[in-house]
DNA sequence: AATTAATTGTAAAGAAATGTAAAAATTCAG
DNA sequence: CTGAATTTTTACATTTCTTTACAATTAATT
């Protein structure tokens, strides 16, 4: 469940949009002024901002302006005439998106959607890139090969490790058996290979969590 | 073949329409009073539905604000005069679209074209996106590959879960056999395959609601 | 209405894949 | 080379999936 600020100092509009953005499978926070919002934004237990430009107090410029230095949260900004369009979008002030008002609240969810997608993808990328994984309780170092589970170590033999390496990458979507054999052991899968199944038992064993579910006939899967 | 729906009580014109729009492919329903269109509408099985301003028993505006906060089924509405033009595609009333009368029946098909694709696209994004599907008692998350019910977890098998998650992510609509054979087993339904009938019957058991329903000679419904 | 045909529901048997303990083979540090 | 650690194979229990068989339901036909 994503998290949505509003920063609008027209009370009735923010109510309609909330209202709007409930039923589309968000939980939203309004604020009707521009000092309100920049702490609420700065809180940094948001996941987007819907800015107006318009505001009582600072306006959205200054809000998105002092924002910037101290936090990456997404924002798309509100405005009610063109011309500020350039401004918004061009790199001197750092939105990710803008909507001119009136719009169609079609559109502004499949906007939200497309940033939060875009910050998501990102944040995988960097994932790729970065050392460790963590999920939950569990985190991985990948050039230490070592694990920690709630802060302690686990010990875990080589293929396990690559193993559970391999399937938090993926975390949440299912790994093909014939994919981990070859990433882990090194070799096609052949029909009577029980390894791969010895090294998730003896895994699932070690990490004692109910994460690592079976997909009969498909592979298995590190599950969110 | 995408159905359409027209509420407009002027019976000559939906004809006119209705042979145009089926001319060019689309499936075509017509009712000529407002309440009758939104219980039309609620039904769930159309894919558009094209709503006039004027109508009697109840107007257009009425029939999309009553429609909206229990369908997502997208509107373009007709208006005789401009004044109104602003209401419809700003956030007030949600529609998608508008076009004032008399139109030109090219002009329509555009149109239509445009907000169906406007909507299939927007429905990939969040298939894409959203991990939770849920539906009255029963929420489900794919990336956890776990299924709630009343809060309290219930053992799927692989196969189970892949067929409430077919089923759910289409509630309301009918799924073909064929479709649910291919989604969930990974073959074609051959003649005498039963395996997907017993899945269903295994699964009803263990969610003991009565949503799942046969449709008989085509397939199955999770009905909202 | 009675008969027939087609489809569905489901228990139960059979087939296939998975879980895992234990034995055998392999690897590797010293 | 030796012995412990790791990996693979084996063997059997368990689970999941498919097929079979028959009763129940629905639809079509006489």
């Amino acid at each position: 469940m994503k998290k949505i600020l509003i920063i609008d100092d027209d009370e009735e509009f923010c109510e309609l949009v909330a209202e709007y953005l409930t039923v589309e499978g968000f939980e939203v926070t309004a604020v009707h002024d521009g000092e309100a919002g920049l702490i609420k934004a700065l809180e940094n237990n948001q996941d987007l901002v819907i800015l107006d430009v318009m505001l009582p107090k600072k306006n959205g410029f200054d809000v998105l302006r002092e924002l910037r230095p101290n936090s990456t949260i997404p924002v798309l900004m509100l405005t009610a005439r063109g011309d500020d369009i350039e401004r918004i979008v061009g790199l001197e002030i750092g939105a990710d998106d803008y909507l001119p008002k009136p719009f169609n609240p079609r559109e502004l969810v499949a906007r939200l959607r497309a940033i939060l997608r875009r910050v998501q993808i990102s944040q995988e990328n960097q994932q790729l890139t970065t050392d460790n994984l963590k999920i939950e309780e569990l985190e991985v170092s990948i050039t230490g090969r070592s694990a920690k589970q709630n802060s302690v170590e686990i010990q875990l033999t080589s293929v396990e490790f690559d193993l559970l390496v391999a399937l938090m990458r993926e975390a949440g979507k299912i790994v093909k058996k014939e994919d981990l054999s070859v990433q882990v052991l090194e070799r096609r899968l052949s029909p009577f290979d029980r390894s791969l199944d010895m090294h998730v038992s003896n895994l699932r064993k070690k990490l004692n969590n109910e994460r690592i579910k079976t997909i009969r006939s498909v592979g298995y899967i590190y599950t969110l």
